[in-house]
RNA sequence: GCCGAUGUAGCUUAGAGAUAGAGCAACUGUUUCGUAAUCAGUAGGUCGGAGGUUUGACUCCUUCCAUCGGCACCA
């Protein structure tokens, strides 16, 4: 999908029409306010404060209208360059704008005016030179938002579209989006039966049906046997904690407003556990540690609940029960590159292995002005977010830097990917923490004799099992790779009468050999059934009829292509059972 | 949590202040047909839940729940 963001003259096109559409909702709303109104990838919003009013479908047409109205007029747009005096006081009665341009330094920056027949609008520009030129646009969506982007503030208008050179390229970009709908997990979670959910379990709660399981678990197999041959040690820990637990991280009080509200059984106090860095921390404390043992590298696949915000809830992606492919890894200081380097290095293998191209990294840092979330320590914060950058530059690693990202106990990486609908989310991530290992008075016996306290590396490779199914239904459009296959072969007798008994023969050599295997039996026509293996996107149909039957052949049709090959049917067997465990994709 | 929208059979959906209509799926029969839907019939809905207004509510109102688009959040 195109970056309007990074295409010259469409960001200059989408910009302008965010002052057409402004410009129509002041003749539309004469009381409107104007915040601020961007150009993103996908086109342009405005943030609009039009007092008791609220934006409604139907309102969308309405400017739209105008819009087409307005644009016919033809209007020129000039532009005029103001001092801050000049602009305090032409916009002395609108409390948005004063706020911005008090904020301007007039030496540095030229404060400049847009004005299109009866709307002026105060804006860095460049624009296009006339109305005119806006032709081929469309209001996409509305919502509120709140004004700069905090929820104490009150709730803007916010009113998203986007405009391009010719109606051909935005009809493509509208069709575009209906095939974003098309691929949505949440769509093919349901027609192939991977996941669902239930008022009775719970917003958030996904039930993984028989189909979604074998994805799971087939998932699961894949990245232990990575993990374990690289010296991982995997375990299994409860689902509960005590509060004490996560007061002795800190986790408590940073948030336990996001946890699910704790439960008193007789003296003690639970939770039903985020994330699972105390437990392991316990593990490691378990016993004495000798500066050989370092790095220890404790995995778990382990269920977390989180009580997240009814607005934040997604299909699979975001969740209030989770499973995390989760890890951490306590090492020496002078470990840290290295370990570091493997996470980065297993992370892009992982990403090859399942063919993932559509991601990007980014290096979460601390604010150092926010002495809240993050612990004062100066020289522990620089020497973790160093280590991190001098590995990714090492690399090679293209990366991007947010301040004020980092966790509340160190710096990390994350892997950020788009899904078909909705902003970016974090897949996998690698955390830095100093902090943690201190808190549970963590140590090893250095070469010296003296007590050291490791380091500890939190990762998570696919980060959830169901945000990564969620994703990899996406990116393959529900096409799975044979491997994770839920039925892996289809087959369809083209004679029930004469041709059951060499299908089940089939049937029966296939999953002797593990092989995932349907036999379709039922009384419908041959064609009918291939729709059905077809819709349902199965790897391998096959068809079984006389000439199969009489020589020992299978005929299969790969999903997707119209040919059928024929083979004999121990050579099939080999090569299925070749691209399933070289993981084909 | 906030702003807005939506919720009709297993799925996709039409309709609407006076006891809901279809396609697919299911079931019964029919067809035995070599690569994307054989034909016919049957059954299936307290129209998301709970209150209220009304002679009468699936339709109007209140509230709750869930879903969707964003905002905020995301250890």
């Amino acid at each position: 999908m195109i970056n309007i963001k990074e295409d010259k003259e469409l960001n200059v096109m989408n910009h302008s029409c965010a002052h057409l559409m402004a410009q129509a909702v002041k003749h539309l709303y004469p009381h409107a306010l104007f915040w601020v109104g961007p150009v993103i990838e996908e086109g342009f919003y405005y943030d609009m404060d039009l007092g008791d009013d609220v934006i409604k479908e139907e309102d969308l047409e309405r400017i739209e209208k105008e819009m087409k109205k307005l644009s016919k007029d033809g209007k020129r747009i000039y532009r005029e360059e103001i001092s801050k005096e000049e602009a305090l006081e032409r916009f002395k009665n609108d409390p948005y704008k004063v706020d911005l341009i008090s904020r301007m330094d007039e030496d540095s920056t030229v404060i400049s005016c847009y004005t299109q027949g009866d709307f002026t609008d105060l804006c860095r520009g460049p624009h296009v030179d006339s109305v005119k030129e806006l032709k081929y646009f469309k209001l996409i969506k509305f919502s509120g938002a709140y004004w700069k982007g905090d929820s104490k503030n009150k709730m803007l208008q916010r009113v998203y579209g986007v405009c391009f050179k010719n109606e051909e390229d935005l009809n493509n970009y509208m069709h575009e989006l209906e095939e974003a709908k098309e691929r949505d997990h949440r769509k093919i979670g349901k027609d192939l039966d991977i996941f669902m959910s239930h008022d009775l379990v719970g917003k958030g709660m996904p039930l993984w049906l028989p189909n979604g399981a074998i994805v799971r678990k087939e998932l699961e197999n894949y990245i232990y046997a990575k993990e374990r041959k690289m010296g991982y040690k995997h375990v299994y820990t409860p689902c509960v904690g005590t509060v004490d637990l996560y007061k002795t991280s800190g986790h408590w009080d940073h948030y336990k407003e996001n946890m699910f509200p704790s439960m008193k059984v007789d003296e003690e106090e639970f939770v039903l556990r985020p994330m699972n860095c105390p437990h392991h921390m316990l593990i490691y404390g378990n016993e004495l540690r000798s500066y050989r043992d370092l790095p220890i590298r404790i995995g778990e696949f382990a269920t977390d609940f989180r009580y997240e915000a009814s607005g934040a809830v997604k299909g699979l992606e975001r969740v209030r029960c989770m499973c995390q492919n989760d890890a951490h890894l306590f090492v020496r200081p002078d470990q840290i590159g290295e370990e570091f380097k493997k996470v980065v290095e297993l992370i892009l293998d992982v990403y090859k292995d399942f063919g993932l191209k559509n991601y990007k990294f980014r290096l979460s840092l601390r604010d150092k002005e926010d002495k809240e979330k993050y612990f004062d320590d100066d020289e522990m914060w620089n020497t973790a977010e160093n280590k991190l950058r001098e590995v990714l530059n090492d690399y090679g690693c293209e990366y991007t830097e947010a301040i004020g990202e980092a966790a509340f106990y160190g710096p990390k990486l994350d892997v950020e990917v788009k899904p078909a609908v909705g902003p970016e989310v974090t897949l996998s991530t690698c955390q830095l923490d100093f902090l943690l290992p201190r808190r549970f008075d963590l140590s090893y016996i250095d070469k010296d004799g003296t007590k050291k306290t490791p380091v500890v590396i939190h990762r998570a490779i696919f980060g959830t099992f169901d945000r990564f199914t969620a994703f990899l239904l996406e990116e393959t459009k529900g096409v799975l790779p044979l491997w994770l296959s839920p039925v892996q072969v289809n087959i369809i007798p083209v004679n029930n009468e004469y041709h059951t008994e060499y299908s089940k023969e089939i049937y029966k050599l296939l999953d002797d050999n593990n092989i995932r295997v349907n036999i379709d039996l039922r009384d419908e026509k041959l064609s009918y059934k291939m729709r059905e293996s077809q819709t349902n996107k199965i790897p391998y149909t096959l068809i079984l009829g006389d000439n199969e039957k009489d020589n020992n052949l299978v005929s299969y049709r790969c999903f997707g292509t119209k040919e059928t090959i024929s083979m004999n049917k121990n050579e099939f067997l080999d090569k299925i059972k070749e691209e399933i465990e070289k993981r084909v994709i």
